[in-house]
DNA sequence: TGTTGACTCTCCTCTTAGGTCAGACTATAT
DNA sequence: ATATAGTCTGACCTAAGAGGAGAGTCAACA
């Protein structure tokens, strides 16, 4: 048997983190003195411990390593790790472009003296957008469910016998924007009219092209929007962009292109 | 004069964030009106807005960037910005060893069935650790200062007209160990022992070769004091570890080759 | 037997960057 | 005058422990 402090050292943890585990069950002790409350591991409890650091570096939290470790099932368990794999490359990614961004932006500022150089380059016009027909999706979804979405959305185009333009983009409903959750409409534009699911008719925008990926593409919104109030025109309707070169033109993030639309009027 | 929702809208952020950015001081709003306590802002603060968004997503927390915004010194911004893009770069670094360990994890699991398997192949044995000559820096030192200290040491190799033997370790000096700081001596062995700092005699020791990145070498450490409970003896002295195959070897971390060493003595 | 020092206990507060109510005002449109 | 939407403060909550206070416990030593 050992006292808290050996298992401590032995795991490499401290004893406060071992408290914590008895007080939330993750981890009990395989004794506890009724009279002193001391706490006493068994060596076999080692493996167990070492297992949930483990669990811990994969990037799980304690609640999924609590229910991870009492999971039985092969399929279930192989499962949960792949999608942790994915998650963890996923989020790699995304860390990968802001990097990115930070040397780029280490890089203007070391040239041009001027910290907001970089993010204050949106030329916002006024511009009719484009007429569209396209088949679209509107739901309550997360921006990492934009993929999902456009997947049933390309389905549909053998299947229903209908000519891409090209043309893609997503509409925002909400007046609130929120990441994980807003009232979004996908649309890939088409050829034909009769088979569209809606029709974006032409209106008065103020329009911004957006440059990079899409973690800054708020920035072009702000711009849009303050724009919008500093040249005396107001909003009349929901925001949408289009996409128009992206990472299926196999483009870098750096090189991805979106425009940014509000639908506008004279005040 | 825009309301704090019109504002939140406009940066993409929530009213609670704005809330709380003007208790923390971080960005108080243009006007408060008196009576009302209602928050105005202004458009200009957009642009302040998005830069703070932006330093957040660099990883800064909301006290640096607090500290950031005011300072005026060019070379201080950009040493900020630059350390900052070296420290993301290094937990990428981390994170990507994690990501090859978790999927080399998932193929051992689909392979034999057996999600332990992956950590428990140390195979512990009784071995006299080698006599060495060294050159050796003892100081209260965190795992990321490594890198720092070895540097010293092996400047002081051509200085001192010394001669490599390839075997450098560390030895760890507290009982408890400390990821962030704890009394460490690196050494590098070399052949001349009138110029050694120290002699490191050969001892009885129970050892363990861990194969593998350092983000797992807990585990191998935990084998052995297991290890050394289980089979009847008691810790003798500091634990040190060799670097047998490392980075410098050219090597994936999947590659690298440590020796965990426990001096001991028969209970 | 008494004492010292190391170890451990419980309980409390603190951390980040906000989220989530509740209850009370306030602004604007009808 | 009222309905609705927006805003205010304040209190409590999150994850994974860290830090400390004050008290009890263990083993060794005199």
């Amino acid at each position: 048997m050992l006292q808290i402090g050996e298992f401590s050292k032995i795991c490499q943890v401290s004893v406060k983190t071992l408290h914590h585990y008895d007080r939330i069950g993750l981890l009990a002790p395989a004794e506890v003195d009724r009279l002193t409350g001391y706490r006493y591991y068994r060596a076999e409890q080692i493996d167990r411990m070492n297992y949930i650091q483990r669990l811990k570096r994969y990037g799980f939290s304690l609640e999924e390593i609590q229910y991870l470790i009492t999971v039985s099932d092969h399929k279930e368990l192989a499962s949960a790790l792949r999608r942790q794999k994915d998650r963890l490359k996923r989020e790699q990614q995304e860390r990968a472009v802001i990097l990115n961004e930070l040397q780029t932006h280490i890089s203007v500022f070391e040239r041009t003296g001027d910290i907001m150089t970089y993010q204050k380059s949106y030329t916002v016009e006024i511009k009719n957008s484009p007429k569209m027909n396209a088949l679209a999706v509107r739901a309550q979804m997360g921006v990492d469910e934009f993929g999902k979405y456009y997947g049933t959305l390309f389905e549909r185009v053998p299947k229903e016998r209908v000519t891409p333009t090209g043309l893609n983009g997503a509409k925002y409903y909400d007046e609130e924007f929120n990441h994980e959750s807003s009232d979004v409409e996908l649309f890939i534009g088409i050829k034909e009219k009769d088979k569209a699911d809606v029709v974006l008719e032409s209106c008065e925008c103020a329009m911004a092209l957006h440059r990079g990926g899409y973690s800054t593409l708020s920035e072009a919104y702000g711009a849009v929007v303050s724009w919008i109030i500093e040249n005396g025109y107001e909003m009349a309707g929901a925001p949408f962009e289009l996409y128009i070169k992206t990472q299926f033109d196999s483009l870098a993030p750096d090189d991805w292109e979106t425009e940014v639309y509000f639908p506008v009027r004279k005040k």
